[in-house]
DNA sequence: GGCACTATCTATAAGGC
DNA sequence: TGCCTTATAGATAGTGC
């Protein structure tokens, strides 16, 4: 009997949730789309960090139509307020701390950038990897299909026998290969 | 001989993820795991934001211990500055900046600290990889004497000849098992 | 304390109304 | 335009090392 198991033939309702690159959606109509849903999922998650585990958390979010969206637990400006301390408690930094902000600022930008990046090389590195074992689960499977196979005791097989295994062995070809 | 080719009896390795409700977590340990997981997937997700939909996105999130940590895209100062009009427009604003100099270098060291913690990951993941492709060789080169051997055409083999192919494949059953 | 893994839950890309 | 649905991609709770 054959290796060849029919499979259904059940259509798709919808093609379900697609994978898609990160970077920035060409068109304009999916583009707001996806910014409503992320923007709501995002402050959805800020929403549940700050509840699970007693966190203050903001996130302020500017469409490209600029759009001002918020979230803030307690609130955007106590959590700004904090991470900004004000001028007037650190009276003697004024003049290097203006310096240093702007480069600092022009820092920010780079780092910013380079960790966008370094992500993007990470996930370009995980999806290398991904391939690579799926690759390497192939043949393992066809290993251990040989393995099993090979367990079966080629060495008592009469000729019928040997010519169905090669026939499976041809099967398994495309596997391999 | 032969190796048991019954389904093995294989045990749940993990309960998998289990639904939580959405509030304060009472163990000290899990929400420090369960805040640095999700700060993470917060600032992935911010950063996805950003990109896919060209929006300027910034996220401020405290510890409960009360350590500060932020995404900025294009930096955190300028989103709240443009969040909170006031701030930065006025001309006095050179005690502003000292103000953005300040958080900035916060700002900065995050940074630098996730700059670090990603490049670490990707060297992991490299290092990994490296590992990984090694052993895939290993195995590579049994599914390529398999192969090899496939590609001679079982179909057009005699029995004598299957028979030597039989006795080859129980010599490399050992680099498969 | 971080990393890896898995099973499962959740977010969301596509589409249709 | 905005809500539903579907199917799938992605996030993560629990666990062991």
């Amino acid at each position: 009997s054959g290796m060849a198991m029919a499979t259904a033939p059940r259509r798709r309702a919808s093609m379900g949730r697609q994978k898609i690159e990160i970077r920035k959606i060409e068109s304009e109509e999916a583009r707001q789309v996806c910014f409503s849903k992320r923007r709501a999922g995002l402050f959805k998650k800020a929403s549940e960090l700050a509840v699970l585990c007693g966190a203050e958390v903001a996130a302020v979010v500017f469409s490209p139509a600029g759009k001002a969206f918020s979230f803030g637990h307690p609130s955007v400006e106590a959590i700004f307020d904090r991470f900004v301390p004000s001028a007037a408690q650190h009276p003697g930094a004024v003049a290097a701390g203006a310096g240093l902000g702007a480069s600092g600022d022009r820092n920010l930008a780079e780092l910013n950038r380079q960790y966008g990046e370094l992500r993007t090389q990470l996930e370009a590195e995980k999806a290398r990897k991904e391939r690579a074992e799926e690759a390497m689960a192939k043949e393992r499977a066809a290993g251990n299909q040989m393995a099993a196979w090979l367990d079966a005791d080629l060495r008592d097989m009469g000729e019928e026998e040997l010519m169905a295994f090669a026939a499976a062995l041809v099967e398994v070809q495309a596997a391999v290969s």
